[in-house]
DNA sequence: GCATTTCGATACTATCTAGTGTCGAAATAC
DNA sequence: GTATTTCGACACTAGATAGTATCGAAATGC
C-alpha cells in the first residue's frame, strides 16, 4: 500500500476504462490501439501501465467496470413468468445502452488467445445466467430443463444481437417468455 | 478466360483453403498469418494472391469451401418433429467434425472490420436457417413464431458451442425438440 | 520449339503497434 | 521544504506481418 506521493487519479482511471470500451467496440479488440484509447481518454500510455499489466488486462478491467456500472436488478415479484421477462428485458437493455454487445462479439474470438479476456467474458454470462436460472426454475420443473431453458432464452438474445446484428425491441423479452412458457 | 500457359493447380487451391481453415481455427483470424498458412499448405504467398485479393477474401473462400463440402441434408420425412431433430443434429455434427466452429467464433468479431467476412458468415447461418425454418413451420403455427423458434433452437446451439465452448452431444438435438415442442 | 502462365522459394518493403524510457509539472505525506 | 509518486507528453525500440517483386522450373496450347 502506497501512502506517499501523489495519489492515483480515479477520474483518469474511469476515463481510461470507458475510452477502452468505446474504442474496442468501434474497432474490435485487435484493431483497438492503445494510442487511440489514450488519445480519446486524454491520458497517456504510462498511465495505463501503472494500472494494468497490458492490453488484455486493460480490456478485461473495462468489461468489469461496465458490468459493475450496469447493476443487475434481481426481481422477486412472486410471478415467475414476470421475473423471467424482467431479466431478459434487462439483458436487452444492457446490450442496447452500452457498447458492451460489440465488445462481447469481438471478444468471443479473442478469448482463446488471451485467458484474461476469457475470464472477463465468462463473467458477463455467469451473472446473467445465475439470475435467469433462479427465475426460470419454478417454471421449468427439473434442473436440467432449467439449464436448457436458459440456453434457449439467452441463446436467442445473443444470437440475434451478436450473430445476426439485430437490435431487438423490448417486446422481444415478452415474446420469448410467451413462446417458451405458454399459459 | 485464360487458355494459354500452365493451368491452375486445383490441388494447391484445396490445400490452401483447408490450411487456411485449420490455421484460422487454431490461431484466430488476426493471429493467423499467411506465412503459417502457406507453410502448412506447402504453398507460397504468390499462389494466394493469384487467386484471392487478400487475406479476408482467402478466409471467406475457405469458409465457402467448407460449407460446400458439408452438404446440408434436407429432410422430408413427413414427421416434422423428426425433421427438426435431423437439422439440429446435422448442425451439431458440422460443428463437431470440422474446425468451422472456432472459425465462426473468431469471425463474429472480425466481421465488422472486413465486409467480405460478414458476407461469408451470414452465408453460414442463412443456409441452416432456411432448412430449419422449413422444418419448424408446421409445428410453430404462424411465421413470426417460426422465426422465434429458429432463433431459440439455433441460438441455444450457437450459445453453447461458440460462447460457452461446450461440445454438445447428439442427444442435445432431441432435448431441444422435446423442450420446445412437447407432445 | 516458343510463348505464356503456373508453381514454390526467397527476399524485401512498408506499416502498425505493444510496451518502455524519460521528461517537467503537480499533488500528496511528513 | 523535501521526498515520493502521480500526471500527460513525447520519443523510441522491437517485433510481427500483409503484400509485392523476382527467381528458375514446370506445365500447358500452338
Amino acid at each position: 500500500m502506497r501512502v506517499v506521493g501523489r495519489p492515483r487519479d480515479d477520474a483518469a482511471t474511469v476515463s481510461l476504462l470507458t475510452a477502452t470500451l468505446t474504442v474496442v467496440a468501434k474497432r474490435g479488440y485487435h484493431e483497438a490501439s492503445l494510442d487511440e484509447i489514450v488519445a480519446r481518454a486524454g491520458s497517456s500510455k504510462p498511465t495505463i501501465y501503472r494500472r494494468y499489466r497490458g492490453k488484455p488486462a486493460l480490456v478485461a478491467a473495462a468489461i468489469r467496470h461496465a458490468l459493475a456500472t450496469a447493476n443487475p436488478r434481481v426481481p422477486e415479484s412472486g410471478d415467475a413468468r414476470r421475473d423471467v421477462r424482467v431479466v431478459l428485458r434487462n439483458t436487452l437493455a444492457m446490450f442496447a445502452s452500452s457498447p458492451l454487445a460489440r465488445v462481447v462479439a469481438t471478444l468471443i474470438g479473442a478469448a482463446d488467445e488471451e485467458p484474461e479476456l476469457a475470464v472477463a467474458l465468462a463473467h458477463v454470462e455467469r451473472e446473467r445466467r445465475a439470475l435467469l436460472l433462479a427465475a426460470v426454475r419454478p417454471l421449468s420443473g427439473d434442473d436440467a430443463r432449467a439449464e436448457l431453458d436458459v440456453d434457449m432464452l439467452l441463446g436467442a438474445i445473443y444470437f440475434r444481437v451478436l450473430f445476426r446484428r439485430m437490435t431487438p425491441k423490448k417486446a422481444f423479452a415478452g415474446e420469448l417468455v410467451a413462446a417458451r412458457f405458454p399459459r
